[in-house]
RNA sequence: GGUGAUGUGGCAGAGCGGUUAUGCGUGAGCCUGCAAAGCUUAUCUAAAGGGGUUCGACUCCCCUCGUCACCUCCA
């Protein structure tokens, strides 16, 4: 598999030796994650799946930033402390993660929890004149580090002339990040070099490296990362290893409104749990691979709508497969199975190009709905087609409404008295039927010798 | 200002130096007691603009213009 790198700007082959090591940049708990955290998630909760589901083991660890002052700032307003805050969003962001069809990660560490490793961590970088201590704290020294800048391909004398941030006089440089921040205030730990809290940057270092070790395969995370906190691990990580870090880094676009990227400040924040409440996860995850991953998403209703509809054509296909009960003879589709089998994986390893493997998966399935449309499926071709859907399915994570085989035997049932009612002309009645079933959350299909149905996800956006 | 991307049909969005991308939409039709869903078929003379290279460019090179992101916290 190849995979676009940030740093060397190229398509790098996906090496590893016994799996797979991703380390995904995770959110700061403060408040709701949005569909632009969603994105991101679902594009490595779908690599994930497609390495898993072709037997190459996965180690996906992604972390909480749970210590930060935007969390404590939010805390105090909302007059909890800062722990009740972060945890109260930790649990939502599961209950999302859940809902989106996400793979629960190896291991989600918390920054918090990890305080000690990064105080190591920094010991060795003040040890190895990478950091020294200031007025307000540790900060890294970015001109022992001569590479600084090659994965924004940012050149530091630009940096330093360009840069917005206020000078601290107590820098060596402006350019010189925080690894740990003197603070009185809770929360804060003690430290070799006085209380305080540890820079955003460093725990990400620290827990990669503790969890992945000193080179792992993937290091995952939004575009907007790239500069400086990538960066800054970059150089952190590789002054402590002296070693490369993360061999391939692979940067999630932004998902935008109005071709604008979603802020606080402009208001116009979609959450996930709003967008969920709407459109639910399959189409959710439909919307957030139907493009390049690297690329940016404009959030609109109406590609929203288009992937709903994409997520009808499933449904029915997932059903006309799996009720499929002809034996007679029909067409053989093998061939094409294996095609879409092959174009799919190749699709998806040439940089994961998501938005091409849907084309061939959405081309299988229009190929079986039309067969089902002429009422050609059997029960060979359903025997061939669902593991091919099914593997599909899996890899993109989408999840068709499922019923047991006892449901199926009872609605069956209904179908036929719905059935000898119509043939009666007894419409009324017949239509009643209908609705019992629809209660049930069936749709009916009707084809011309016989009346197929499937159980479709409830989408609210739908009935607008 | 610096850096990195990007500009494809009504919309979304891929690949590729010469072959229909695909999907949505739209028109017509099939099916139907009605409906929904599904299916069939047609449709739009797509490549920001200007130069090159080439037998041939949407695809490679150069210039111009536009858009976006990052340069402060950000997925």
């Amino acid at each position: 598999m190849k995979i676009s790198d940030t740093l060397t700007n190229q398509k790098k082959e996906l090496e590893f030796s016994d799996k797979v090591r991703i380390y995904l940049c995770g959110v700061t708990v403060y408040d709701q994650s949005h569909i632009g955290h969603a994105r991101t998630i679902i594009v490595f909760d779908t690599l994930r799946r497609f390495l898993e589901a072709n037997d190459i083991p996965v180690e996906l660890i992604q972390n909480f930033t749970d210590v930060d002052d935007k969390i404590i700032n939010r805390a105090k307003e909302q007059g909890e402390s800062a722990s009740g805050l972060s945890t109260k969003y930790i649990q939502t962001y599961f209950e999302d993660s859940d809902r989106l069809n996400i793979k629960r990660a190896t291991n989600y560490p918390k920054a918090t929890e990890h305080i000690k490793d990064m105080i190591n961590l920094i010991e060795e970088l003040v040890t190895k004149e990478s950091a020294y201590v200031s007025k307000n704290g540790v900060y890294f020294r970015v001109s022992k580090f001569s590479e600084y800048g090659k994965l924004s391909k940012k050149k530091t004398e630009d940096l330093e002339s360009g840069s917005r941030v206020e000078i601290d006089e107590s820098k060596e440089s402006p350019l010189d990040f925080a690894l740990w921040k003197f603070s009185d205030t809770q929360p804060n730990w003690e430290s070799p070099w006085g209380n305080g809290r540890p820079g955003w940057h460093i725990e990400c270092s620290a827990m990669s490296i503790k969890y992945l070790g000193k080179n792992f395969e993937i290091h995952g995370g939004g575009r907007d990362l790239i500069f400086p906190h990538h960066e800054n691990e970059i150089a952190q990580s590789e002054s402590f290893t002296s070693e490369q870090f993360a061999k391939i880094w692979m940067h999630a676009g932004m998902i935008t409104i109005n071709g604008e990227k979603m802020s606080k400040s402009i208001g116009n924040v979609k959450s996930i749990n709003h967008v969920l409440e709407s459109w639910g996860p399959n189409v959710v995850r439909l919307f957030c691979i139907s493009g390049h991953y690297s690329k940016p998403i404009d959030y609109t209703e109406d590609l929203l709508k288009e992937n709903l509809i994409r997520l009808r054509q499933i449904e029915t296909c997932y059903y006309e497969l799996r009720l499929a009960d002809k034996t007679e003879e029909s067409d053989d589709i093998s061939s094409l199975l294996k095609e879409s089998r092959e174009k799919f994986d190749a699709a998806l390893n040439d940089d994961f190009n998501t938005s091409l493997g849907l084309s061939v998966f959405f081309n299988m399935v229009k190929t079986i709905n039309s067969l089902a449309s002429d009422e050609k499926i059997n029960k060979t071709i359903s025997e061939q087609a669902l593991p091919v859907l099914e593997y599909m399915l899996e890899v993109l994570g989408l999840k068709v409404q499922t019923v047991s085989d006892d449901e199926i035997k009872s609605i069956f049932e209904l179908i036929n008295k719905r059935e000898k009612l119509r043939d009666e002309k007894k419409f009324e009645e017949a239509d009643k039927i209908r609705d019992q079933i629809a209660s049930l959350g069936i749709s009916l299909i009707d084809h011309k010798n016989k009346t197929l149905w499937m159980k479709k996800e409830a989408i609210k956006a739908e009935k607008q």
